[in-house]
DNA sequence: ATGCCGTGGAAACCACGA
């Protein structure tokens, strides 16, 4: 089974690339974070035609959350990150499909550092990590990915010494997913790939992605008994490069059937 | 070492992203 995860940058604006990735690589599930879109302009009917169900939770101009799945049914689980009422982003969608319990997130920035919007960051991450330990806790088949907007290490940043005071690279950011992956989360492309320069977001000026002035920020963490499944990832970097495209190209792993 | 680009929404600029 293939999972994988793609910041879109715009579900609507990016509906010709999102269309002719899933055409030619076809995953079983897809994760997509940064739809742009409230609710009731999700291009469902679209994504149907191309093969998939889809559960989502837009937000007008900013955020949401997408899971596509083909040839199997999706069954959500929550639309919300648990622990806070009052934080109203679509940041994180939860299902079970085929088995196997997909949290679909996109953590927060938190760019400008120290600030407000790095606190959020913060206090988000340690949600995600309370709630990540409960679904450990469950025993059930877990993964958990999408854009982070961290990078771990610094093989995952292209200069490491021009970002750490970056939001996506400070030590207390790296520290909060080193404690998350701690839990026993794997890093499915680092588990596969231990000392590669591999990169998932190039900026859009600068001639970045041509300059390959990437950073590694979409990940995959397996839950111990989906780890030992995993024989396959990598990242469909030439998505990168076509017309009006993502800032971010699509991530994928293949796990092996039970 | 910076939103220089890109998206969405409201208004012909602004917020936001990483």
């Amino acid at each position: 089974m293939k999972i994988a995860t793609y910041n879109v940058n715009g579900v609507n604006g990016r509906l010709p690339v999102l269309l002719r990735w899933l055409g030619e690589t076809k995953p079983d599930v897809v994760c997509l974070q940064e739809l742009k879109a409230p609710e009731e302009k999700f291009p469902e009917q679209a994504i149907q035609d191309a093969g998939y169900a889809a559960i989502w939770h837009g937000q007008k101009s900013w955020n949401g959350v997408a899971i596509l799945a083909r040839n199997h049914g999706i069954s959500e689980v929550c639309r919300v990150l648990p622990g806070d009422p009052e934080d109203l982003h679509s940041r994180y969608i939860e299902a079970v499909i085929n088995g196997i319990v997909v949290g679909c997130l996109y953590l927060p920035n938190g760019n400008p550092a120290p600030g407000p919007k790095f606190d959020y960051k913060l206090r988000w991450f340690e949600r995600l990590t309370l709630h990540a330990a409960e679904l450990l806790a469950s025993g059930k088949p877990t993964v958990l990915t999408g854009d982070y907007n961290v990078m771990p290490a610094e093989i995952d940043v292209y200069k490491p010494e021009r970002w750490v005071d970056d939001a996506l690279f400070r030590p207390e950011v790296r520290a909060a997913f080193k404690t998350l992956a701690a839990q026993g989360w794997t890093d499915a492309i680092r588990k596969l790939y231990p000392e590669e320069k591999i990169y998932t977001f190039w900026d859009y000026f600068r001639n970045a992605y041509g300059r390959d002035a990437g950073l590694r920020i979409d990940h995959f963490l397996l839950s111990p008994n989906l780890s030992s499944r995993l024989t396959g990832a990598n990242v469909d970097r030439h998505v990168r490069g076509w017309e009006k495209t993502s800032d971010h190209a699509p991530v994928w792993i293949e796990l092996a059937d039970e």
